[in-house]
DNA sequence: TCGCACGGCCAC
DNA sequence: AAACGTGGCCGTGCGA
């Protein structure tokens, strides 16, 4: 972590020479605002209360991506009028923005979990039962949004290391809330997915474009690979439609959180007829989705609550009420809750089969932190595999013989290392 | 000095 | 006005 903030901070001070043409003087918020608006910089969003949004993504229309090979330029290159100063422009929005991402990883993970070390270097945050949904939370520090894969390029998640000796067992349920949307709705669809195995999201891809369905069907792509097996005979679904994948990606998990053709379309840039389309066809070969979302509503205006896979309730203030905006937010919890709780109830299931697990005691394992799909012990490092195997036992069986099994498997990846970050 | 609202951003 | 659910926390500005 030293080095991280070392690094960062050369970083900051590298990127605090570059000026926009003397106009932008400092990285804080509201000098951005002030800019940007005297400056009558076009800006696509503004926030609540009137301002130009100053967020990454505003920041990035302005810079474009100036550094890379054939460099392309945003909306401040015509702005200051094009050429050298335009460019310059350019790359200064381009460096507020990369300084911007520095400062949150210094002042939000890197200093604080410093401060919070105790003699023995370790962190300890507290695990609350606050939430709407049944997640856990966690605070002082929140343990559960710590930099991952891409954007973790400080390397926060090595500076989580097991106690010498010990091991970490890090275990993820795969895609835990599309498979309980699977079986809530109890979706035929969705289920032979999950039943057929391969990348989830390439399936949905299948189905939504036909054009992509041909391809697999007749061997141009394959849907998946075990790079165990080897090299693949033909090139992957992921690589060969990546674009169709993406939006089916997300599109998976926008529908859970009851997104609106409004929402997508602002996030893909396309009209709200086209975002209608993508939604039509994602719903076509769902139709139990559908019609499980209208139903849960319907219910949660009758009865001002809606109910998790265990049967927790969370009443819904507003869903009977004259406020629009508070009714369609309830609205969306109402369908959200089943999922997120429900994925919830399960990891409370699997944290007490855990918790029971004989064969985890008496190998010196401990729980160390759960992050909603996701659980590390730590232990012994000589029993780790030993662990594992334990662990993703406890998982993939979280219910007692008295409680109703899914309609889809429970996928559970599980990896033993030293550290947070080579656990990924 | 303290608490709050805001804008922003990290995770799942 | 917003249009994607659940959280925690940061810096800034501002009023008590």
């Amino acid at each position: 972590a030293r080095e991280a903030a070392a690094a960062a901070t050369a970083a900051v001070v590298e990127a605090g020479g570059v000026s926009l043409e003397g106009v932008i003087v400092d990285s804080g918020r509201k000098e951005v605002e002030f800019e940007l608006s005297s400056l009558q910089l076009e800006h696509a969003k503004t926030t609540k209360s009137g301002w130009p949004a100053t967020d990454a993504a505003a920041l990035r229309e302005l810079a474009g991506r100036p550094s890379e090979d054939p460099p392309v330029f945003g909306s401040a290159y015509g702005a200051f009028g094009g050429g050298e100063v335009g460019e310059e422009a350019c790359r200064a929005l381009e460096a507020l923005c990369q300084m911007g991402a520095i400062d949150t990883m210094l002042s939000n993970f890197i200093l604080p979990l410093q401060d919070l070390a105790d003699g023995t270097s370790r962190i300890h945050c507290s695990l609350n039962l606050n939430t709407e949904t049944g997640r856990l939370s966690s605070r002082t520090p929140n343990l559960q949004n710590q930099p991952a894969l891409e954007k973790d390029k400080y390397l926060i998640r090595d500076a989580f290391v097991a106690a010498p000796g010990k091991a970490l067992v890090v275990a993820d349920y795969g895609q835990l809330e599309l498979r309980l949307l699977a079986h809530m709705t109890a979706c035929t669809s969705m289920v032979e997915a999950f039943k057929l195995g391969g990348d989830f999201h390439s399936r949905t891809a299948m189905g939504m474009f036909d054009h992509v369905r041909r391809a697999v069907e007749d061997g141009t792509c394959l849907l998946d690979w075990d790079y165990s097996q080897g090299e693949p005979p033909a090139p992957l679904l992921k690589d060969l439609f990546g674009s169709e994948r993406r939006r089916a990606k997300t599109l998976n998990f926008s529908i859970a959180y009851g997104k609106t053709a409004h929402g997508l379309s602002k996030d893909w840039g396309v009209s709200i007829d086209e975002a209608k389309e993508m939604l039509r066809a994602w719903y076509a070969d769902r139709p139990e989705v559908l019609q499980w979302q209208k139903d849960t509503i319907a219910s949660a205006r009758a009865t001002g609550a809606t109910r998790t896979l265990l049967g927790r309730y969370r009443t819904l203030p507003g869903i009977q009420g004259r406020n629009g905006a508070v009714r369609a937010h309830m609205e969306r919890a109402a369908i959200n809750t089943p999922i997120q709780g429900g994925a919830a109830d399960i990891m409370t299931l699997a944290m007490i089969k855990l918790q029971r697990s004989e064969k985890l005691r008496e190998m010196g394992f401990r729980n160390l932190l759960q992050v909603h799909d996701e659980v590390m012990f730590e232990g012994p490092a000589e029993l780790a595999d030993e662990a594992r195997a334990e662990v993703v036992a406890c998982m993939e069986r979280p219910f007692d013989e008295n409680l109703p099994s899914l309609l889809v498997d429970l996928v559970v990846d599980a990896n033993t290392a030293s550290t947070w970050y080579e656990a990924k």
